[in-house]
DNA sequence: ACCTCGCCATGACACCTGTCACGGGTGCAA
DNA sequence: TTGCACCCGTGACAGGTGTCATGGCGAGGT
């Protein structure tokens, strides 16, 4: 059986997502069976054309890619997950392997090596790039507890305290208290660098 | 003459250069002659495989897109660039005009209209995205002074004021003047929120 | 020559931030 | 029960930040 793998793309950009199409269709055991330009649109169209591979991108509107996979996976636990991201943040990796993905390639791997992934996912083993492996493991998982990671993320755009504090429905001191242990856990010195350090590592 | 049309791909994510590749493969009258990763390899390319038309990213190391545009255009004036990017911020699109680019479209728009986009342009037309153009129009050139700039990229990663001053070889008093004044152009109330603001309009 | 504009700088002021110490509350595991 | 970690809050303090007034310099345009 499967003469052919059939595939689901999912990518914001509907130009990478046409130019991935193309590019997956010049090899003969692969067919593209769906492509979806939102998070939220994944579930569905997974069921109703029976993918064997999903290949999602993160960044997408609706939902992200993680959370899209995790949906997948716990809908059709045969369909396996392929993370094909901007950005190779260590964060980004750990997550997609919780949320249950088999495997996590970055979009500056040579085109070539991406058939041989999608085939490698495919009959079932994990792709992973090595570099990013290493980087996960010295950084590890997210120190910033639930609520800095808020705060945080509400910090995002350069608002001051007091509007994150209203946003958030907290007081003033307490936003602070928990921008300090960010800044802390970050080894920055300013809100904004722990921000920007935070989301570089995924961890936002 | 003319049969086919040569181009070149410049783009810093291989697997989107590789798919970009793929796409355009499949129309007969286009032909891929080069590929570069990065923006300081597109002069030297071109001046080798002589293409019709170049595809440029903004977003590469080395030099980005509109600098690489405005160097080809200068040493070949007879090669044609289009800009194919990312973030459809309405500076890049002036900035990328200005530059001498005949076309510019955004990465979302559909993979088929690449292909006719590439074929106005080697036809010595220019494709702009209209929705873009009117962004462009309503908000107008920067308003920034190039120092203001200078300060607000220098502030885009939270340093504090003295570290800034410290790299741009200022008196911390002159930054924070200049980020006052870039804070007021941008109708915000932080440093932070006015390099965003910024960075999404493309002044910087 | 004059005026305007950008650039750099200083000083002063009110305000915001980052840090610390402290307290009270919850939930969870030893 | 006793810790422990997380959450929320207050108060206080040093230092950073945003704003303004003011001044000098040089490059253009009238």
């Amino acid at each position: 059986m499967s003469g052919t793998t059939r595939l689901l793309l999912a990518d914001d950009q509907a130009l990478v997502r046409g130019a991935l199409a193309a590019l997956l269709a010049l090899e003969p055991d692969l067919e593209v069976v769906a492509e979806v330009g939102r998070g939220d649109e994944v579930l569905a169209a997974v069921a109703e054309h029976r993918p064997d591979v999903c290949l999602l991108d993160i960044q997408m509107p609706g939902i992200d890619g993680i959370e899209a996979c995790a949906a997948v996976r716990a809908a059709h636990p045969d369909v396996r997950v392929l993370v094909v991201t901007t950005f190779g943040r260590p964060g980004y990796l750990r997550r997609a392997l919780e949320a249950g993905a088999s495997g996590f390639v970055v979009k500056d791997t040579p085109a070539t090596e991406l058939a041989e992934a999608v085939r490698r996912v495919r009959a079932g083993l994990r792709v992973v790039d090595p570099v990013l492996a290493t980087e996960s493991l010295v950084d590890g998982a997210s120190p910033l507890t639930e609520r800095e990671s808020d705060v945080l993320r509400a910090a995002l755009d350069g608002e001051p305290v007091s509007a994150i504090a209203a946003r958030l429905h907290l007081s003033g001191g307490t936003v602070r208290n928990h921008l300090s242990a960010a800044i802390g856990k970050t080894g920055t010195r300013t809100r904004a660098a722990a921000a920007r350090v935070a989301r570089e590592r995924g961890w936002i």
